[in-house]
DNA sequence: TCTGCTGGATTGTTCAACGATCCAGCGATC
DNA sequence: GATCGCTGGATCGTTGAACAATCCAGCAGA
């Protein structure tokens, strides 16, 4: 969600009148947690497959009591199932994990959408889905993987609020390890584009029942098709 | 949510044909975790006050990093606060924070009412309906809380979503630390007694629609009387 | 009154150790 | 040959101790 590197090199901005905002440095246990949750995404870890804490705690250098702790918070976000006394492995889909992830995309975003959101909320949704539509132009498949991702986090942020959005940022982080790479053709991708721009046009008439209906069906659509790749 | 005794005492069971439920044994750390939960819901740890490591690793007899293992889970769940290098505190409502879990209800709720449910889901939904007014017959302002507790809980759990009664379980976890006994009153309890009892009487009928508009209409109103005794 | 230092308390992290548990292999028995 | 039971190794769960980093309150000095 944010970048990797981390500017901590401008200690100036302490002098500054107002330093409100004070610059966090991220503890071991939690850049060990970017790490793996990096290394989840970009799909060098299948799922699963096992990861031992010493092995971990040897490549990443630190502590074997810090990557557990790392290991607990990705544990608490279903990226990682801990299985007592056999080690933690990475999170598989099991039966009936494709209708409950679409069941919480269903209520939480059709609940924002239909809501509506300010301006500027509205404004990030239509960035989203020019997003896709330039990466859609310049044939990468990886951006246009995030751009649809970002598009479907907008409009969760409509509703501004922050569980919401850490709920769906959860979500997306375990479509982004189920579904990865493999599974993604283009022709999902093109379904997506014009979807997510008749979606959006309709939030910006200020038609939300319709934008909640669209969404809704492509929810459900995509749901099956996830479905029919996958197992039940 | 589990009573706290495990029961342990019948390795005769492991005997019979097929020993499906792996009797699991909590960790220590997880035991930890419940019993603060099991104190903040109870009001014995109030929002804001701070947890000192070394104190509850000796006040419960463990490990002060077992006790850390705890703190993560508890902090992940946002019951607690970690504040790095200064500790961990009882959670405090923020400013903005009731509108926002009451964002979570309307959309998780009302999602799941509205699509209905398993004759036995909906019957869970009346025993929880029953469970209050046996309560209020019996003036147990205790039960009472529960009971509501356990009517929007069935709600959710029509829904038959893993993720959606987690979240659901969080968020009620997080309205017993908030909106503990001082806050409840009578007048309340009334007023949740009859609106469950109609709502629950549509979800029988199959009125779903109007069900879901009654729950809407009812977590408004609650989030506009907590608003008013709490901040903003 | 404000500034800057200092000491104590607490957290963050590491390390080493030991018991508990699981798993694979291997031999013994029927 | 299949099943059972044992055993050894690997890994996890938990502990206790240690040390650096950080924060905070109090105090001295300008």
């Amino acid at each position: 969600m944010a970048s990797a590197d981390q500017e901590v090199n401008e200690p100036a901005g302490l002098n500054s009148a107002r330093a409100r905002v004070r610059m966090r440095v991220p503890s071991v246990a939690e850049r060990v947690a970017e790490e793996l949750r990096y290394q989840l995404a970009e799909g060098f870890l299948v799922p699963g497959s096992k990861l031992t804490e010493a092995t971990i705690a040897e490549d990443l250098g630190v502590s074997r009591n810090t990557v557990r702790e790392a290991f607990a918070e990705l544990a608490g976000e279903r990226l990682l199932l801990r299985q007592p006394n056999k080690g933690v492995f990475v999170a598989t889909l099991e039966a009936g994990d494709i209708h409950d992830v679409y069941t919480v995309r269903r209520a939480i975003e059709v609940s924002s959408l239909r809501a509506g959101g300010s301006p500027e909320r509205v404004a990030a949704v239509r960035a989203a889905v020019d997003e896709g539509k330039r990466a859609a132009e310049a044939n990468d498949n990886e951006g246009l993987g995030s751009a649809n991702q970002h598009f479907h986090g907008a409009i969760v942020a409509l509703a501004e609020s922050n569980r919401l959005n850490t709920i769906m940022a959860q979500i997306l982080a375990e479509m982004r390890l189920y579904f990865h790479k493999a599974t993604l053709n283009a022709h999902f991708y093109s379904d997506w584009l014009t979807e997510n721009e008749r979606i959006c046009s309709a939030l910006e008439a200020g038609e939300l029942e319709r934008a909640g209906d669209l969404l809704l069906a492509y929810l459900n659509r995509s749901e099956q098709q996830q479905t029919a790749i996958h197992g039940a």
